[in-house]
DNA sequence: CTGTTAGCGCTTTCAA
DNA sequence: TTGAAAGCGCTAACAG
């Protein structure tokens, strides 16, 4: 049989070519063919009619009119981010049980990218976001729409932001993380850290000060603070430091997946390879990151509980009219 | 001024309150006000409530009328596979220059849930689609939706799929790779390699045989091929081959990061290290991959050529009625 | 079980 | 420059 490439079929069509109402189609097309006793006979004729052609319900159509897409947006930095991917999958899990999509865009670290995104993800009708912010979210940027959609501020818990959080316990991973190290380095320790920017990491520098009482003496000299969070800035550290001190101390940790990857780059460069004895300590992890010889300690981020909960929050908060600013801290565990 | 959170303003309202035609005020929104010249006073006047009240317009009843959605759909095996999330951020990057954004699903490999993304995407309309495929994707499934919409194939060159596909060259990259580890090796090389079931992992084989100009008995005593394509997989293999042989080669190859992954892993339980002296070769990589003393060589993809170039066939396609069944070939380079 | 109606917010067309 | 009207495909409501 030639199988003309027709097109896409409307309730309406799948009606007339089948000689039952509109009505009734749309009952069976939304599962609903039981609530309202259609017949059997009526409903086969329309599922085999349905999947013969590939019918498919028009979402936009049916977005207009409900004022509801069952879509929802994802905003990130980076895609490409290790630790956003895999919250992302997450999220993308929850929304296929729920019958929802995601939308996702990235941010780059810019706030003019990320306003942009959000606005797009707006007009696209989006029944509630996920925003992993480099900024501190305006409101205003929502009012016109918080009746209709959900916002929900993950990872990054900026000051002020009017917007319900769920973030991991950085700064409790970053002093369990520096507890041990102490340990295990009789206080022969240095924290290599990005520049402050982000609250993540600022909680983090908290975490590690906490692990020392507090006290000044004890944790400031054991802390360099680099620029951006990039591989660039660990190596350039580490230079630093052996130009400085001479030598490596026995424990040493980054503030992030880039820095630790830069300073181990640079620590191969200087040594032929990474000295043995060095206890690593950092945040996040990677799979290969266990071959080194080395004894590394990981404070490893939940995202799946991260991913439920935000979805949690937001299927919870649709609807609610007044936006509670809630904060939600998700505990880390420990690679080792 | 008490910032009563007002609701979303549709054209009409934003005509009523600022006293201009709806059409004006359309024309302003999709920035034809120079075409049709429309006062400067009176653009400015819809210009200025419009950034006041968050105006957006409704993405929804725009699909519904103009038949297209200013999206596209992405469907990938795993979100969390850094292959496919580099090809979805450089993707995302198209879509964001052309002022499109991306519905992501994945299907963990599994045919069913891989059909019913591609449903799910087609009722939201979306204007194309790129999938890294897990079956030879069905012409029926899309057949209606055929004049709106795009299809290309990435990664994954299934037999007699009737769509255009990008790919990377893993034939050839492959070659290349077993043709330097022999060089580098005395021919003491070992493949580990996935059951394969996926075409790219059927090219990386093929490739491997070429290196050896397809002489059987040259290639055959050299590939071991285990299961599912996991890590657990990895560390079988190189469990099997120890207790078989005793001693490594000099160089070994894997089919996959998971594999080898894997297979160091289990090396580093028997040994207490990775042994120094084996040489390493993969495809993809990870950055901490090279901080282990081994000398590595990894074949690395184009993500961001893979992207365009699939981005490319699908906007050129858009509107062309029959679709073509291309194939673009993209070259893989080296690390080392 | 079925038919009809109105309308979601936008774009296009045509006239003024 | 502006106004009016029709219609994209779907849903909800209600009368039959």
């Amino acid at each position: 049989m030639g199988t003309m490439e027709s097109s896409f079929k409307t309730i309406e069509e799948v009606a007339a070519s089948t000689g039952v109402s509109i009505t009734t189609v749309r009952l069976v097309l939304n599962g609903q063919a039981e609530r309202y006793r259609i017949s059997v006979a009526t409903r086969k004729r329309v599922e085999a009619y349905v999947e013969e052609h590939e019918v498919l319900i028009n979402h936009a159509a049916r977005s207009l009119k409900l004022q509801r897409s069952d879509t929802i947006g994802l905003v990130v930095p980076h895609l490409e981010n290790a630790f956003f991917a895999r919250l992302m999958s997450h999220l993308e899990g929850c929304c296929r049980e729920h019958g929802l999509m995601l939308l996702t865009a990235s941010s780059h670290e810019d706030p003019g990218q990320e306003t942009h995104a959000i606005r797009s993800l707006l007009a696209r009708g989006v029944d509630g976001m996920v925003i992993a912010p480099c900024q501190t979210p305006a409101r205003a940027l929502f009012a016109p729409y918080l009746k209709r959609v959900g916002v929900i501020l993950v990872d990054r818990a900026y000051a002020g932001a009017p917007f319900p959080l769920v973030a991991s316990n950085h700064r409790e991973g970053a002093r369990q993380l520096t507890q041990r190290l102490r340990e295990q380095s009789g206080d022969d320790l240095l924290f290599l850290c990005a520049k402050p920017r982000l609250p993540s990491i600022r909680e983090r520098i908290q975490g590690f000060q906490d692990a020392f009482g507090g006290v000044e003496s004890d944790w400031r000299s054991r802390i360099r603070i680099g620029g951006a969070d990039l591989p660039a800035m660990g190596a350039g550290l580490v230079r630093a430091l052996l130009q400085e001190r001479g030598h490596l101390p026995r424990a040493m940790m980054c503030s992030s997946l880039m820095v630790l990857e830069g300073a181990l780059e640079q620590l191969k460069t200087e040594y032929g390879q990474i000295p043995q004895d060095l206890l690593i300590g950092n945040f996040d992890t990677e799979p290969m990151l266990g071959l080194i010889p080395n004894r590394v300690v990981s404070v490893i981020q939940d995202e799946a509980g991260l991913a439920r909960t935000a979805f949690a929050r937001l299927t919870a908060q649709s609807g609610a009219e007044s936006t509670r600013v809630t904060r939600d801290i998700i505990p880390c565990h420990f690679s080792a």
